[in-house]
DNA sequence: CGTTTATATAGCTATGTAGAAATATAGCGA
DNA sequence: TCGCTATATTTCTACATAGCTATATAAACG
């Protein structure tokens, strides 16, 4: 199992959209420190801190090439996060099948007063 | 799609190592303040700040039963935390699938060394 | 009623974080 | 070497959060 407080860095670094966002972006591939800034009305010393973050977190790996760092996705947190959040499944599909059997008891009495 | 802010308020309920530990201790039913209280040496009232950032996120839900809050699981948005990790499985996939090629280069090399 | 029990709120401290601007470092290219 | 580009570090402000103690509320009980 995945030590606690690495969750922690991982759902902390989760918690913020900019993070989210840079994320969403190394999906598409790697990218330098200033094509991440761009998309984003922040300063580059912002993004750069939030790179930390997700480093820190084990979510992102830097490279040197030159002057660049390009950052590189690393998804593998993701799985221990995903895990910890799988345990607890069986709980919402529960609370989405009393979702479902309400709508069909709506549409029932619908049908009924029809 | 949930609202990025949700997604904000999830994450970052889960970012703490006690707050995760209350909802593992819900995933066995319902709990009142203390009966939460009483496995973590905190106070009460830090354990109520906690609960209200549950709450907040859509993780627990309250009654009322006499003098006692009961609290609730509340999974639903968790499926929604899931779905947007579930996005990068393909990732943490790949590179599980290189460690296992790793890990058969280094038996294969192990044997042509034995 | 007053007392006890369960929980919430207020007020405080210490620490963390998101943002900015300014500056430093590091590598490239003329 | 000089200057340009890319990134990191420093320093600041504003605000959020985890923890505490003390106190308030609210319902049950005697």
């Amino acid at each position: 199992m995945m030590a606690a407080q690495q969750l922690d860095l991982v759902f902390g670094a989760l918690a913020d959209p900019t993070r989210r966002a840079i994320l969403a972006r190394l999906a598409e591939g790697e990218a330098t420190v200033n094509q991440l800034v761009t998309p984003f009305r922040l300063s580059q010393p912002t993004i750069s801190k939030h790179l930390k973050v997700l480093e820190h977190a084990g979510l992102v790996s830097r490279g040197r090439e030159a002057q660049f760092r390009p950052v590189r996705l690393e998804a593998a947190p993701l799985a221990a996060a995903e895990q910890w959040i799988g345990e607890y499944r069986r709980f919402w599909e529960a609370s989405f099948e009393r979702l479902d059997t309400l709508v069909q008891d709506m549409k029932r009495k619908e049908n009924d007063h029809g």
